[in-house]
DNA sequence: GACAAGATTGACT
DNA sequence: GTCAATCTTGTCC
């Protein structure tokens, strides 16, 4: 799945399951919201502009984890995807908590909700405890601290596509991809996406 | 070495 | 709906 370009794999993530382990903590959650990131043809990606020791990890192979520091407060964590050197990544955007619920809370002081522990790029890393020390882990090493495992693949009329959020380039590529109807999707959420509204873009789920 | 921008979030009006 | 917080990274001189 991972070998796809970003593109092709950010669909086909929506279901699977992120999975942190901490000593005897484990926390887990169903990946409902993505965003794709190509490197050399997309001007939004970190590694547009080449190779960087921040950005490094996405240019290694498939299944690893690129985490980094947003606006010097947040973490967000991509799952680099395609062939190695391309740099491609796929952003998770949002997750729907599974396990370890009750060791998110401490850490999303802010959440009232359960839909509201990890419906964002930097909420989700809070709620699983990802930080920087989580910087090119391997997820499909099995016995890392973070994995990623198959869960329930997502139909493809079950997707809704859109354009990608908080950035400043090619904004208008439809890139951002989610289950639809599902309640855990970050804000803010176009047509299409979250509860109450199951029809998608003129765009389509797929492209 | 200095400066500007940023894949966000939450508080406040 | 609007805006401030906060700091790392990358670029420019």
């Amino acid at each position: 799945m991972l070998a796809l370009r970003p593109l092709h794999a950010a669909p086909a993530l929506l279901g699977a399951v992120l999975e942190v382990t901490s000593g005897p903590d484990r926390r887990s959650g169903r990946i409902v919201e993505v965003e794709a990131y190509e490197a050399a043809d997309d001007p939004a990606s970190h590694a547009y502009r080449g190779r960087t020791p921040r950005n490094g990890v996405m240019f290694g192979p498939a299944g690893h984890l690129y985490v980094y520091r947003s606006y010097g407060i947040h973490w967000c964590a991509n799952i680099v995807c395609g062939p190695i050197g391309e740099a491609g990544a796929v952003l998770i955007r949002a997750l729907e908590p599974l396990d370890g619920v009750e060791e998110m809370w401490p850490d999303r002081p802010k959440a009232r909700t359960s839909t509201d522990l990890a419906s964002g790029p930097g909420k989700l890393c809070a709620a699983l405890g990802i930080g920087g020390e989580h910087d090119g882990v391997d997820l499909l090493a099995g016995d890392g601290p973070v994995r990623l495992l198959t869960g329930t693949p997502v139909e493809p009329a079950g997707v809704v596509d859109g354009p990608r959020i908080g950035i400043t380039r090619a904004v208008e590529r439809p890139w951002r991809f989610a289950i639809a109807g599902n309640p855990h999707v970050s804000r803010p959420r176009p047509p299409g996406f979250g509860p109450g509204d199951r029809s998608a873009p003129a765009t389509g789920p797929h492209r």
